[in-house]
DNA sequence: GTTTTATAGTACGCACACGTACTAATTTGA
DNA sequence: TCAAATTAGTACGTGTGCGTACTATAAAAC
């Protein structure tokens, strides 16, 4: 039992990062016939839904800095899946469109998401992938929680 | 039961690209003192079990590309945690070893790990997280059998 | 024994994510 | 009202990981 812990195979950590990071090769791979990374991927999926928020709503969704967000929009500006405009009503925020040609390819998008997830989920019931997901939920909010306790700490202490 | 995959919050690929993306930035910051990083801990990892080893074993064993692992190598030399040695018997290859600096530290480095595994895994009992490392395990198996079909039909196929 | 193939490692360029530091604009508050 | 604090976004440098292309060496095939 103690064995969790020893075996490298079995490190949480490593194991976690892994996996992102294969499942991050696979998708950039599959998709790259149509130019689109996962990190682009996810940003469209925000807008997808809801398009025309502004840069700073738009990493508070995604929880994502507002750097490495502005790099995602740059690159997906530049092969014209999305627009920036300038809100008149704040000219300090730029808010985001989706264009046309991105709505023609969404649908060949979500089935190669599909095909990558039927893949990489392969052997696993429903049940083991709600609870997978509800595990990772509980990680997840365990570390924002950690990164805003250091955040707070941090301005604190100026 | 279908809004398992609408719900982007439960999509899995999401999460699981943010817990590795969070869990990563908190490994980092901890270990700031320190200087070392994720990546660069999970190499020290390998080396702590077996030092001496070939780069291209090493890569094998993170199961990493061998640039990525040479970019490692590079900062970790840089810092003064390795050092690298010709094979006198092959010439192509490095071998890889931890310095006494690196021993020194290895507790203080475990002891940041721990903290940080006991904060994200919080509200998780044994049960659970065996279970989710079961479900990785799988996950992790399934994308690289995926990755090794690719490679063997590209190869194929020139 | 030479040619072919495979392997070890590096060089280079790209995408992504971070932190820090900056500018410009807006909001707060004294 | 006007200075101080906050917010939106960018610029820059670093670390990580990928793919492709290259050199040097070793192993296999003929």
């Amino acid at each position: 039992m103690a064995r969790g812990r020893l075996d490298p195979d079995r490190n949480l950590g490593f194991l976690l990062h892994d996996v992102a990071r294969l499942r991050s090769a696979a998708f950039d791979q599959m998709m790259r016939p149509l130019g689109i990374t996962r990190a682009q991927w996810r940003v469209l999926g925000v807008l997808y839904a809801e398009d025309g928020v502004t840069q700073a709503e738009l990493a508070k969704r995604i929880d994502l800095g507002r750097v490495s967000l502005g790099g995602i929009i740059d690159r997906l500006e530049a092969a014209g899946w999305v627009a920036r405009q300038k809100d008149p009503a704040d000219r300090r925020a730029n808010r985001v469109w989706l264009t046309d040609k991105v709505v023609e390819v969404r649908r060949r998008m979500q089935r190669g998401v599909n095909v990558l997830n039927g893949t990489s989920l392969a052997g696993l019931d429903a049940q083991r992938i709600e609870d997978l997901v509800d595990a990772l939920l509980v990680i997840k909010r365990n570390l924002i929680a950690a990164e805003e306790g250091r955040k707070a700490g941090s301005e604190g202490r100026k």
